[in-house]
DNA sequence: TTTTTCATATACGCTTTGTATGTGAATGTA
DNA sequence: TACATTCACATACAAAGCGTATATGAAAAA
């Protein structure tokens, strides 16, 4: 059967975003060469323009698809939680885990902002910080967080898992300071609370 | 009377840093012509690789230099407060106001990371951490706050308070959003305290 | 005074990006 | 089926910028 136009295109994109994933992931935005990356593919940069108009265009497409994956999974692990509170926390403790990654450190915390500015910006991550929204508003209406705002707190949250991410990484023994982040981070979700929680 | 070497030299690295902080913070560290930059000053590449050796290396400085300009106007408002739990909460908060200036965000915040990597590591936030650290350990001696490992806790409050200065900065009313960004950040910092503060 | 050192300038090559143009296969039409 | 057109991708080109190697001239040393 012959491939249609359409077909054909979006492989390529497809081959180009995993290209420039990879890429992107060991050497870094600014020192990834296009040539090199699309030629890894099996394509020219002629393929890249077309698609992405720029580097910067690809780099965006790629951000995309990790915090899409990122903010699904954790998600999931919110859901398995039970939702409400507990749900929220293994949200927490789902993407400081995720950041863990190198691939997700060296794109989404490091590159990702310097070349497509505020993260909160990002399609993809007001994704996820709308599904938090929801969540906090829940308990709101059940009388259990203080009347605070909860984009703000929702933002917070978000900010201190990510960046406790590149912490637990950078750290000797990273196993222990995984825990001691997702304490902390508890710790702190917990000053929202009303009444206080002791598990 | 004539200037020694030594004094020159270091006229020039401060004239480069000078040179480097506004081309940084107007175009960015990628968009940034070192020939440009060091025209500007008067100068030419040739002193630039002579004293930073690339082009990392001036950012580092650049960094360093608004990086410690930032701690120590967080620690005056900190004693301005009074120390303690007030203290700290005043720190969180000029940190916030600091983070609001363009200059931060687009040097400090978004291609910071990007060049010298995660910003816990740099020696200039190190010392920021280390204050809040003591402060925090302070009150542990008073018994005042959860028996939590104190540096996680410092390291996501100062995560979550860079991260909301980005959000402040990009709302179209960034005067409420950064009460509302500072309220969430002390509601949030309260879960730490073993008593409920009430103001 | 001469010799040496060294902070800065000059000159060069290499890499990379973005654009302008070319090409051949898929799509539409008579 | 034959022809025209579109368009996804490749090729060719020009410009900019980084880092290094070399040159220079003024302090520092002897």
């Amino acid at each position: 059967m012959a491939k249609t136009r359409a077909e054909k295109m979006e492989e390529t994109r497809i081959k180009l975003i995993a290209a420039g994933r990879k890429a992107f992931a060991e050497k870094g935005f600014a020192s990834a060469s296009m040539d090199e990356l699309t030629a890894g593919a099996g394509l020219t940069r002629g393929a890249l323009y077309h698609n992405f108009g720029d580097k910067r265009g690809l780099m965006a497409a790629v951000v995309d698809q990790i915090d899409t994956e990122m903010a699904t999974a954790a998600q999931k692990a919110g859901q398995a939680a039970g939702g409400g509170w507990k749900g929220l926390m293994a949200e927490g403790a789902a993407y400081i885990k995720l950041a863990l990654q190198p691939e997700v450190q060296r794109i989404v915390l490091l590159d990702g902002p310097a070349v497509l500015g505020d993260p909160s910006q990002w399609p993809s991550q007001n994704r996820c910080l709308q599904a938090t929204i929801v969540t906090l508003g829940e308990l709101a209406e059940k009388d259990a967080i203080k009347p605070v705002d909860i984009e703000a707190i929702a933002r917070l949250l978000n900010g201190a898992a990510l960046n406790s991410a590149l912490w637990v990484a950078a750290s000797d023994d990273p196993h222990m300071t995984f825990r001691k982040a997702v304490t902390a981070f508890e710790c702190l979700a917990s000053g929202v609370l009303k009444t206080p929680q002791t598990d």
